[in-house]
DNA sequence: ACTATATACTTAGGACCCTAACTATTAGGA
DNA sequence: TCCTAATAGTTAGGGTCCTAAGTATATAGT
């Protein structure tokens, strides 16, 4: 814990950065903590829980580009999810350079239970704000995230 | 930069908590994108950026914990930092387990263009937003982050 | 003082990320 | 058609993170 800040670091607004990555941090070593017990690691969850948005499957660099990672580490993280049988890939004869990634049906079980363990760290976290403020802070996450996207 | 729409849930606060890590994860990536020509990665800077707050120098425990990393990351990424002239250890004598890590001359120069880096960074990323809207959305990130803490 | 516990740091091994370079396939233009 | 450029996926090498175990030092109980 630092001490003391800086006096250019004294207006909120300066701090929202270094806020704003802590939170996130935080929040998803928490969800992480919970879904160890599954051996759900957070690329692991967080592939499955797109996956399951999708049930035609998608091609990896969709899912990369989901999941914020270049398709180029998501290719060895897709071997390891098919060894553990809850992905499978797919050739697409109309292209066959494409691959697509599918659910297998246990991992579709799976997925029910990390989005009900995702809910109840959600609700947990947001106890005594109201709608009102998340809805807020969305629009001005969604904004920022805007902003960055075109620069 | 990935273009990613949210299409996953459809009650805002259920897209709080992705829209909170990517928003996150963008920031940080442009910002590493901007000060990389100056050798920075994100561990490097966000080092430098915590030391510069604590003149008297931090603990390798310490300082960990500003980052948000453990102990054990810390202490390779301080052997890179000691080598290219950024920071060094000190012994500490009154309690010899205890190593201090400052910052040399050239890292506050350093520290001094992470910041205006960041400021310009902020600046754009934040056009267009309230005083308002900005110390809004801090505040709920605060609550979130004290809840997650008690946790 | 002596021994057990706690603390600060380091090391080892594994997971996951990135960029760059590579292979295979498809699409487009002379 | 043939050659080139673009696209999908894989592989290689390096950086950073984690947990667990190891070393050195300090503290506390007896």
């Amino acid at each position: 814990m630092p001490k003391y800040l800086f006096p250019m670091e004294s207006r909120p607004e300066e701090q929202l950065g270094a806020k704003l990555g802590e939170t996130a941090r935080v929040w998803r070593s928490h969800l992480d903590e919970r879904l160890r017990p599954l051996g759900l690691s957070q690329s692991r969850w967080l592939a499955i829980l797109h996956l399951s948005k999708n049930p035609d499957g998608l091609p990896q660099t969709e899912l990369a580009a989901c999941m914020g990672i270049s398709h180029a580490s998501l290719s060895p993280q897709i071997d390891r999810l098919v060894e553990d049988g809850w992905v499978e890939r797919r050739s697409r004869e109309e292209d066959r350079r494409c691959k697509t990634i599918h659910l297998t049906e246990q991992a579709k079980a799976l997925s029910r239970e990390i989005k009900q363990t995702a809910a109840k760290l959600r609700s947990e976290l947001f106890e005594g704000l109201s709608e009102e403020d998340l809805r807020h802070c969305e629009r001005v996450l969604t904004h920022i995230l805007q902003r960055a996207q075109s620069l």
